[in-house]
DNA sequence: AACAATTATGAAAATGGTTTTCATTCCTGT
DNA sequence: ACAGGAATGAAAACCATTTTCATAATTGTT
């Protein structure tokens, strides 16, 4: 693989919030001028996942998606009702993952929060 | 959806330990006499879900997997090799949940924790 | 019982993310 | 410049899952 090329995705990568799908990436080099394959852009997020330079997880539908290590992440809070999201602290659950983790001998830990309700703008008045 | 049907499906998921993938769950109820086609389990499945009476997660290779559940409001830690769980508990998690959600001014709140690791058995030694 | 209306079923086709194939293009070292 | 290997991407293959749609089973009504 080219160093060009995975340097292209890694940029893409860290420019967006969280994780991504291949696609979304794919679509993200589209946007800033680099013309790459959606194949060569799966090559190079398994060859990162591969190195752990990438996080990988499944979202509930069943795609995949990667993840700049070393970005710092967080949880949203998600109004069921208007889609609105709030961005939360969340030291306290990233503690206790690494915690429960580690107390069943699990390496590589990941975890996927998410948080809904109703905002107060949705819930009535 | 046929209530006969329905259980079919839940006595072949409660016959196999652990997580099931719909396919593995559709092969046993053949084994066990049952001719039921892949597209009802697939259906039968999906209601569970949805009414919570079974888990369900996803496994690496992005094959869904399923397991009757009991009624308690509890959380997973998922091996993304093998598939194999650990229920958690997390009275931390909950108030967590409950204290971020009330701060944002949101109601109704709902959580969804999900961990992930690789097994001490899938790790290697 | 007869018969219409509704629901359940499953084979086959469609979907959609991901991987393979393979012919072509791009590098790299000599 | 040139041979040999690596990288690329369009199209085809894959595979779990969902949809479609025609048929079968069930239910309710007279």
């Amino acid at each position: 693989m080219a160093r060009k090329t995975l340097d292209a995705v890694q940029l893409a990568l860290a420019s967006i919030d969280g994780f991504a799908s291949a696609q979304e990436i794919h679509a993200r080099l589209r946007e800033t001028g680099h013309s790459l394959g959606l194949t060569t852009v799966y090559r190079c997020l398994r060859s990162m996942t591969g190195d752990h330079r990438v996080d990988f997880v499944r979202r509930d539908d069943g795609e995949g998606a990667y993840r700049f290590c070393g970005t710092s992440h967080h949880h949203h809070l998600v109004c069921r009702s208007c889609g609105d999201t709030v961005e939360v602290q969340a030291e306290a659950v990233e503690s206790w993952a690494q915690t429960v983790g580690e107390a069943s001998n699990f390496r590589d830990l990941h975890h996927t929060v998410e948080l809904t309700g109703i905002c107060a703008s949705c819930s009535g008045r």
